[in-house]
DNA sequence: ACATGTATACTTGTATGGTAGTGTGCAAGA
DNA sequence: TCTTGCACACTACCATACAAGTATACATGT
């Protein structure tokens, strides 16, 4: 039997937690968090805890300053931008190319995703509703033969994530959420990429929100613009 | 002073070089290296070695197998596919801003960089017109602020930088090439978003080339399809 | 000959001690 | 009051020892 990677590894399950910590905002941006304090709180040694480290530094969740500390990233708005203009302008592409190869198989995949929405939003389940949104994009990336582009869209929405917690009034109108799905949707089966990119614009711009607010909220949360 | 990361560890010294190794295949796919191999290669405990494979791993250069060995990874046309999607819809999306939203001195910068090209070529350097041909496309991405995206790019392409070395022909074109480059220049000063795309397109399709004969010239290094 | 158990030499994963660079508070002096 | 120097605590970084899983050569028993 051969695994991949060690899902049971003690470096790995920190590298899960503290992202999760992170992004759900447990651990503030700004903080500081050390090898030592981690490695006690969690009753490992320090080795396994600086691997955890190393991975969140790549992929931009914690800042390490050598010999002096690691703190918890700072939310950067230049790089929420960034990454709200790779996912629009791969997402368009991507259903574009949906609407021309989309095996039966995974159109069944989409409706059921739909139908689940459709329950969760009728129940007011927003956290259930919240993943079948990410699921539903994720299926038209698979479907495309496109999985790892996916992956480097949702690793690149980290600080979008947090952004989307910070946020007062987190009750998105699911329902126009849905219909726009339901469009994306509708536009694949129906093989009119026209009808599936406006879509696909029309639902991505719309998460889109004013940050000034947030950010005059909370100052120290966020990386100053130079 | 700060240092965002250390430039000097020995962790980081490692990983690059022996990313450049890898991606220059003098690290042939599919061998083998071990984390004592290397530090007493390198002179350095196993402590940095295994960082610099922790991160290689994650780029996708490595494949580590716990308690088994670690490989150089084996090139993966699939995703070399990925890579090639990922970056022209990415680089025709970004040279239509560049069109709207270049400054003067960005514009300089790029012409500056066809000087040399111009040099190179002329000189017969392939080695570095193929640096300048990368810097001309991190210009566009850089003078419209897309610097991050510019680097998930790079990033996705070891693949494709590891194949360009295997072909027997590594003699492009470069005139051809040049007469492309140049298209996108003018389509971006002319602010002509239609010039400056299909040029684009034309140019990140030229690279591309057949690859079944590598696949069988090469079996090992190549990745089973599923 | 062949299957099977086992010693052994690998591998990566984890724990721990030591090193050098960095920030901080406090005391001494102007 | 303000500056300077220094001890000290803290950090990430590195070296090293140990633990645990895996492959393989080889002896042993059938």
């Amino acid at each position: 039997m051969i695994f991949e990677t060690n899902k049971n590894s003690a470096s790995r399950k920190l590298y899960e937690l503290l992202k999760e910590e992170i992004i759900q905002l447990r651990l503030k941006p700004g903080s500081n968090i050390s090898e030592n304090e981690i490695s006690e709180k969690y009753n490992v040694s320090r080795t396994p805890v600086r691997e955890a480290f190393l991975r969140l530094s790549q992929e931009g969740l914690l800042t390490i300053y050598p010999q002096k500390g690691t703190f918890v990233s700072l939310i950067d708005l230049s790089l929420v931008e960034e990454a709200r203009f790779l996912r629009e302008t791969l997402e368009k592409a991507v259903v574009n190319l949906a609407c021309k190869e989309f095996s039966q198989e995974k159109v069944f995949a989409l409706e059921m995703n739909l139908k689940y929405q459709e329950m969760y939003i009728k129940n007011h389940d927003s956290e259930k509703q919240f993943q079948a949104d990410e699921q539903f994009h994720k299926l038209i990336f698979e479907g495309c033969d496109k999985t790892r582009i996916w992956k480097i869209i949702d690793e690149m929405n980290n600080d979008f994530k947090r952004i989307r917690l910070l946020r007062l009034a987190t009750n998105f109108n699911w329902d126009d959420i849905y219909i726009q799905h339901s469009n994306i949707f509708n536009g694949i089966i129906h093989k009119n990429p026209e009808l599936a990119e406006k879509a696909m614009k029309e639902h991505l711009t719309a998460v889109n929100f004013d940050k000034t607010e947030l950010v005059k909220k909370y100052p120290e949360y966020f990386k100053e613009v130079e």
